[in-house]
DNA sequence: CTTGACCTTGTCGCAGCGTCAGGGTTTCTA
DNA sequence: TAGAAACCCTGACGCTGCGACAAGGTCAAG
């Protein structure tokens, strides 16, 4: 048999064959004068066997090395770890689509926020906060809970969210004082006004975090940064109300 | 931040940061004096995009176009799309792993096959033939038989194999017969009663097919090769067999 | 004699980074 | 104050299992 013969018996390419061959899980056959490869019923009963433990889903090397040792014990053992792989993979598969209807459903049902998918407990957080009015600093301030979303891990996540509930009412509120100081200066004298509503909506707990609420180690450099990402007058007022946040917590302990 | 900061902050590697900048997935930040990169927080919140895009199984390019139009309306979708192409990858694998588990269970059962995991329907052929004497024909025609497994397609497969249960019957009475032939000569005498015994207990359907029983366009050289696979007094055995049950064929009809 | 279907070797490409190699910077520590 | 640890930089190769060329040679049929 020529190359492609003994590929379409066995249903793989002539280029698949050839790989084998480079790969040494094949022999290479007897050549023909003209150099053609001449295929013999051992290379066809070797290739299917190649054929069916790919089939399988065993690798190249995994094949090599089943094919290697002539008992059938290490075959076993390659394919209980490779039972185990396919268990973990369905897993994974099954839960990214469980993600995935949900968010469809999520998406499909109306909304779907600009900033793409977002965890469950974040989404009925925002869907609970509304809609609010035109303002940078919501917007803003949405990025950031986009971005938490990731940071924070999944077990913490159900309890933050718990603490911004009660924030969020306070919302509609505190965002037209913050984006009043988008221009100023940090002396400006709307500064502790907008810091003592601000802090005024926080929840206690929220102080023994970073600034941000994120309990990591690159908090200080989050934080500089989201500092940074703020107005002067911005940046002071939300360090002020911080500080309130905080001398509030001393006292009602 | 640093890209180290930025990447353990998202939950990726800098390397993996540093590739999403060479494939424009995100936007260089600016340098610091010394060369390294100086992200903020828009970088971060774009960053914490891409992962969580990334997390849902999309490939990078699907994740750029949906970056790009800032629509939702693309995103839903690709993740129609995605949804998909887990549902096929989900059945895939369950389907392999129902086989896996299959075979495990044959294996630990006692017998696994030397030629590697064969098909359930040859699996119990086999089985019901038993245990053979030590024969170099019968060894032969079982690697043919898992030859036949990957050559045949799965439909015909139950088919064929019905074919053979009654062959497997008499398999003690022909093997010695033709192994007794393996260094003989064509012309030899004892190949007409090998023919004779060999075509009694192979069923007229049969001959419908190639001398092998396979029903595929390069049934003429793997026909050949397998004839040149055996000895020229066995070749000519086979080869009268089959003339034979033609024509019986022929006459019950 | 040409056309088309094969065969040959060799090389690049793919997804998504991991992992050196070979350098500089910053920072903590003894 | 020096040295080590822990960062950062660019650039390049590696991995899986082949697919897809390129640039030829070979063979059967029209």
């Amino acid at each position: 048999m020529r190359i492609g013969e003994i590929a379409a018996l066995v249903g793989v390419t002539p280029r698949a064959v050839r790989h084998y061959h480079q790969s040494g899980l094949l022999p290479e056959p007897a050549r023909r004068a003209n150099g053609y490869r001449e295929y013999g019923v051992r290379d066809a009963v070797l290739l299917a066997r190649v054929r069916r433990l790919t089939e399988l889903g065993l690798g190249l090397d995994e094949v090599r090395g089943v094919l290697a040792d002539d008992e059938g014990r290490g075959l076993v053992e390659v394919l209980e770890e490779l039972a185990e792989d396919l268990a973990r993979q369905e897993s994974e598969i099954r839960a990214r689509r469980e993600r995935l209807s949900a968010l469809l459903d999520e998406a499909r049902a109306g909304r779907m926020p600009a900033d793409g998918p977002l965890s469950p407990e974040l989404t009925s957080l925002l869907a609970g906060l509304g809609e609010l009015p035109e303002s940078p600093m919501a917007a803003k301030d949405r990025q950031i809970l986009a971005l938490m979303d990731v940071v924070v891990p999944e077990e913490e996540r159900a309890r933050l969210m718990g603490l911004m509930e009660g924030a969020a009412e306070h919302a509609h509120e505190v965002y037209p004082l913050l984006d009043a100081l988008s221009g100023a200066e940090a002396d400006d004298p709307r500064v502790a006004e907008a810091a003592r509503v601000l802090a005024a909506c926080l929840p206690d707990e929220l102080g023994v975090h970073m600034p941000s609420g994120a309990p990591d180690e690159a908090g200080t450099s989050l934080a500089d940064a989201l500092f940074a990402d703020l107005a002067p007058a911005q940046s002071a007022a939300v360090h002020l109300a911080m500080r309130l946040v905080r001398e509030r917590r001393e006292q009602n302990r």
